[in-house]
Order: C-alpha cells, then sequence, then structure tokens
DNA sequence: GACGAATTTGAGTCCATCCTCAAATAATAC
DNA sequence: GTATTATTTGAGGATGGACTCAAATTCGTC
C-alpha cells in the first residue's frame, strides 16, 4: 500500500518505478503541448491522459487535480529558464554588443516553445503570475550580468532597465518567427536591426578596450 | 412576437429598444473585461450577466451562445481598430521622426484595453485568427502610410516592415506600462528611447525638406 | 389606461468534464 | 513461485456551466 506519506491535498503519488516515472514525464509532456495548443481550461483530463498514451486513472495517480499538473508544468518551465539565463552571463564575455544582442536574440528563440507553454498557464491565477514575475526577474538579472560583463561600468539600474527593454524585444522577434513571416518578411531583420543600434548606443560610453565613439549620456 | 427576420443561428433578436441596446452595451463591456481579465473559457455566461447586472436569459435573448458573444466583441474591437488606425496617416502629417515615434507609442497605450481582449478572444480558435491578421494588417498599413507621409520616398516594402517593427515596440511599451512598473522603472523610457534611435536612424535619408544627416543605407 | 410588443426573470434540463475507487495487471523482491 | 507493492484501468458519481422557456414585467403608443 502507498504511504503517500509528505503532505498532499488528497492523494498524489511520486512514481516510485522506472515505468511511473516515463509515465509521468510523458503526461506532463502532453499537457504542455495541448495546453499550449488550447489554452489551460480547453484543454481535458482525458486528452491528457489519450495523448500520452494512457488513461484517465493513470494521470489521477500522480496528479491530484487539474491544477497540480499546471503547477508541475510551471515549476518544471520556470527551472528551465532559470537555468538558461543564470548560463548566459558566462557565455557573454569576450563579446561584441552586436554579437551579444545576436546571441540574446538566438536564445530566446530556443526557449520559445517553454515560454509559450507558460504563457498558457497563466489564465488568470494570480499565485501562478508571481512565479512568472520571479522568473521574468531572473531573465532581466541574467541579461542585465551580460550586459555589464560586457560594458562594465554601466550601472545596475540602467542595466535593468535595457535588459527588460532587449528582453520585450527578444520575445517580439521570436512571435514575428513563428507567426508573422508572410505578411512582412524583412521585419525580423529590421528588428535584429534595431536592437544592434540600441545596444551599440546605450554600450558605446563603457565599451570595454577599442574605439570608444563617446556620444550617449546615462 | 419578434420575427427573427434575418439569419441567426436558433435565437436572436436585435434590441428594438432604447434599453435593449444599452443593455447589450453593458452585456458587451462585461464580456469584454472578463474575458480580458480571465480568458474565453474560465468566463462563464452567468457572470458576465451578473457583472452587467442582468440575469442570464437576458444574456440569452440577445446572443444565441457564447460564441457569439465573442464574435461580437472581437468584430467590435476589430471596428476600432481600423478606424483609429485609418486616421493615423492625417495626423502624421508635420511631425519629425520623434515626434511620430511618439505619437504612434501613445496611440496604442489607448488601444491597450481594445487589444488585450482581442488577444483572450483568440484562444484557439482559428477563424477568428485570421480577423485578428485582418486587423494587424490594417496596423501596420496605417502605420506605414505614417510613415511615408514623414518621410517620402521611402519603399513601400521597407516601410511595412519598419512599420510591423514599430508596432511590436508600441505593444512592449504597452505590456511595461501596465505590468513591469515595479521592477524596472526606467524601462519604458529606454524603449522610447529605443524607438526614437530606430526611426531617426531609419527614416533620416529620406528626411522630408531640413537637416539630412545621410548615413543609412536601405 | 389599455393593448401589444419588447424585455426580464430564474427555475430547470442537459451534458461535458473533473475526479473517485475497487478491481485487474505488471513488476520486483525473496 | 509466491508475496508484495506499484501501476493501470474504466465505469460511474458529482458538479458546474451552457442553454431553454413560459410566465411576469416594463415600455411605448393610441
Amino acid at each position: 500500500m502507498d504511504s503517500n506519506s509528505s503532505r498532499g491535498k488528497r492523494t498524489s503519488l511520486q512514481p516510485l518505478r522506472a515505468a511511473g516515472r516515463q509515465r509521468v514525464e510523458e503526461l506532463l509532456e502532453a499537457a504542455s503541448d495541448l495546453m499550449a495548443e488550447r489554452g489551460y481550461e480547453a484543454t481535458t483530463m482525458t486528452e491528457i491522459a489519450a495523448r500520452a498514451g494512457a488513461k484517465i486513472g493513470s494521470l489521477y495517480r500522480f496528479f491530484p487535480n487539474k491544477e497540480a499538473v499546471a503547477d508541475a508544468l510551471v515549476q518544471r518551465h520556470i527551472a528551465v529558464l532559470e537555468d538558461e539565463y543564470a548560463a548566459l552571463a558566462k557565455r557573454a564575455a569576450m563579446l561584441s554588443p552586436d554579437a551579444l544582442a545576436d546571441v540574446l536574440i538566438e536564445l530566446l528563440v530556443t526557449l520559445h516553445p517553454c515560454v509559450k507553454s507558460l504563457s498558457a498557464l497563466m489564465e488568470a491565477r494570480t499565485d501562478r503570475m508571481e512565479i512568472r514575475d520571479r522568473a521574468r526577474g531572473h531573465a532581466i538579472a541574467g541579461i542585465a550580468a551580460a550586459l555589464r560583463v560586457c560594458a562594465p561600468g554601466l550601472d545596475e539600474a540602467l542595466a535593468r532597465d535595457i535588459a527588460a527593454v532587449v528582453l520585450n524585444t527578444m520575445k517580439v522577434l521570436r512571435g514575428m518567427i513563428t507567426k508573422d513571416a508572410p505578411t512582412t518578411p524583412g521585419a525580423p531583420d529590421e528588428l535584429r536591426r534595431m536592437n544592434r543600434l540600441y545596444l551599440a548606443d546605450r554600450l558605446a560610453p563603457y565599451q570595454r578596450a577599442l574605439d570608444g565613439i563617446t556620444d550617449a549620456q546615462p
């Protein structure tokens, strides 16, 4: 008999065998895909199980309710984002602003599925929102750190503001690449151009080494 | 007795008296607010009626089902957007790039509730998506027209690409103003700065009259 | 103020979906 | 092989929310 030792609402078991662990993986991936496609409310527990090749009973063995599935997904996605941004500053050392701009853009494109799923999970739950804000904080901190590696002497608050702008620019590009392709083919390049223009302008005064064209005021 | 003359699924009446017209207004506004807050699926027909100070029967008198409410909202919001963007080109005459940049930013902030509600309505309905794309097209066309008024000689395709970038920048600012206030207070100003920097750079070669600093290649 | 038409009401139906659970099956330990 | 424990299954209970409708009420008009 299962002991269900640690605190959980009514029922909620950890998988104890390899099969169970894999099932949980499959269930979470199915849930992530479906919720990203259709939204939280529109996704059915039975559908989740079905897409994972399981029956609804299996789903409820590992997750006490629908909320718990969403929470697990949020936690999992947040962890991925935190890792990626924590790793960013290291990669950012020894990059020109232009190169940094492009690396950042790349990063967000990679993170797209994760972020997409996360935003679907935010449907009207304030408590989950604050977790998302925390993730956003990590992203901004990571980018700001990368900026200050690239441009030592940059004020910390300003770095955060710039990071917020860049983060949003990254999001926009992600959106363009995944949706707007047909209408305005040159837009992604234009956006990259804007991003580089901005970062070059903002980082020029603090530029490590090389040609310092000083014309922007903090 | 109501005739229900023109084609409607099962039941769906136009309001014929002032009271009815006002009720419809109230119902749509309530629906718009709720769906913007919680999403389409999570919003209940009873809630909509309640927030409008009505009972569920009244709601079903004017809308045959929940879908119809959403459709009416989409149509209404799209109309607002089209009007605003159509009016833009006229206002844009005789503006410097910097001033135009700020006017555009303003505009999207104004349009925020409308756009927010629209995006909530997009939850997984492909047919509504294409209507939204149409709205997006109008927005880009409006902005591109404004740009070409401001910078005659600007290539049309390029104008559309730039418009797409600016449109997305506007969206980002809207998001910042409504959400991110606490974390990064300076970010909105940074974003404005980026937008001006970009537009100045892009429009400089085609600048109507005045000081032509030519340094950007189309 | 009386008549007809528009509007409001809310109890009630129907059905989709969340969730339960006891029994069946599969895996592991011995 | 047997005992034990983990996992799977799927029929059903409970709930909530979309939608109906006949009766009550309000509004406009003559």
